[in-house]
DNA sequence: TAGTAAGGTTCATTATTTGAACCAATTATT
DNA sequence: AATAATTGGTTCAAATAATGAACCTTACTA
């Protein structure tokens, strides 16, 4: 792991829970050293990266982060297309749907919508990631997106969640080798109690997934939905999504899927 | 300057006019060697703050910045704070008005309003950065900032714009004591032809400023308006965004300013 | 006021970064 | 169609920058 890396990585210790982090907490969450961390923090605060509390002198993220991701989304308006389309899928099933895209160890969240017409709802959390063993969108972006992050993910050590939380690797490539034959995953109160999941993934110009399409109920409402319907829908606006994103699904994913029953 | 400054300071090369770079973009652009560079933008990549074009293989900002932003910004709604202000003032006003951000070399955009009448309006690019020797904005920043800014910014080679922009460090230390004189500096086509600016600080936690507000105007319309009434009504918002973000204006300035024309 | 814990710094050792030269693939040019 | 030029990418010895154990400083607390 190089110096860029390990200083990056400090980034992504924040989030909804954990807005501020201090020199000591880094050392405990990393097991590095002080004398390293500290001046990665200071590089990254030279560049707006972090910012330090005056007050606690704890750390938490920057300005620089809007700036850039600003930049990003005025020249490469990926979350005003998706949500496009996120929201009119989930309008229409009255469930909540959201997109995830895939970033190196991880899913981060794009953007959702909760249509919902149910008394309960699913919470979600938009900036925090999600794993990729123990999600529906997670299993999806292994099965299709680039083998190496497969790879990589099995021979990484797997967080349990929940009892359904499956963490061996044999199990994951089964999963995985179930969705590439279905073309879809549904998952099962693997990441968060009564929730439940279904995910397909959509493309940009690369052949493997750039991103996930999910959607999300209580787990009591699922066996009431038409499994082969929404899944049907989720693709429906994949493909949509994959053509505004200038992409396309994959010829021979296409091919197979057509033959399946989920295209029917 | 570290690796980590330089690997992170290849993100700053992208904007709304050149969203997507090249190795050899970067090579021509930075002056470094190629296979440093290459390394860097590997590791960017990896951590998904950059992604590359399949196609074209050049490198584009990626996805884990629309993350961290988020984040950011679900713990420390800033923007969602400011804007509310400039959008009140900019409404008031009937011009355009915009809040940036002091980071590392420049002012970052965070947001903007334009609730303008007039018949010509100014362009404003929220993705780009602003430079601190050339806007009302930057010699704010110099001027109630943190001093090591101005230091570095008289220190470094300065773009000059267009006819009005100063670059002798001379006459940047006097635009800056008049700034701290009057509590307010007011740019006449120094950045952008035909455009003029009045900007105040706000403030955070630390004593020094955080940000700035300013009001941007066609130059044929500037004279039409009344220089004290704007400036204070730029000091009233100043006053509710650093109170909103927790912080103050420090007294030693807010004492000053009560004496001088400014809030009388 | 002594003790603790946090942030921060130092400097010899160590390990990583660096860059000139090289290779491969694609795109202009003749 | 052959050749040159351009781009992305890689290698490995030499140079430089990162590392971490020990130490310092400040703030709080018992």
């Amino acid at each position: 792991m190089g110096t860029i890396t390990k200083s990056l990585n400090l980034l992504n210790y924040f989030s909804k829970e954990r807005p501020e982090i201090g020199l000591v907490d880094f050392k405990n969450l990393t097991g590095q050293d002080k004398a390293t961390i500290h001046r990665h923090l200071t590089e990254l605060v030279e560049n707006g990266f972090l910012e330090q509390n005056p007050e606690t002198r704890k750390y938490r993220l920057g300005a620089t982060l809007m700036r850039l991701s600003a930049v990003r989304e005025s020249t490469f308006p990926m979350r005003k297309i998706v949500t496009r389309q996120v929201t009119s899928l989930s309008e229409s099933l009255g469930e909540l749907v959201h997109a995830s895209l895939i970033v190196s160890k991880g899913m981060s969240p794009l953007c959702y919508h909760d249509g919902g017409t149910g008394g309960t709802r699913v919470y979600f959390n938009e900036a925090d990631m999600l794993p990729l063993h123990a999600t529906a969108s997670g299993i999806t972006a292994l099965a299709f997106g680039h083998p190496e992050l497969l790879e990589k993910t099995i021979n990484s050590r797997l967080v349990k969640y929940t009892d359904n939380t499956i963490t061996d690797p044999e199990k994951i490539n089964e999963s995985v080798s179930t969705a590439r034959r279905n073309g879809y995953v549904i998952s099962d109160q693997s990441f968060e109690r009564e929730v439940s999941s279904i995910a397909v993934p959509f493309f940009e110009i690369s052949p493997y997934a750039y991103g996930t399409i999910s959607l999300a109920v209580p787990t009591a409402r699922m066996a009431r939905l038409n499994e082969n319907q929404l899944v049907h829908s989720l693709w429906a606006t994949s493909r949509a999504i994959s053509k505004d994103l200038g992409g396309d699904v994959p010829e021979h994913l296409s091919n197979n899927l057509a033959k399946s029953v989920v295209l029917a």
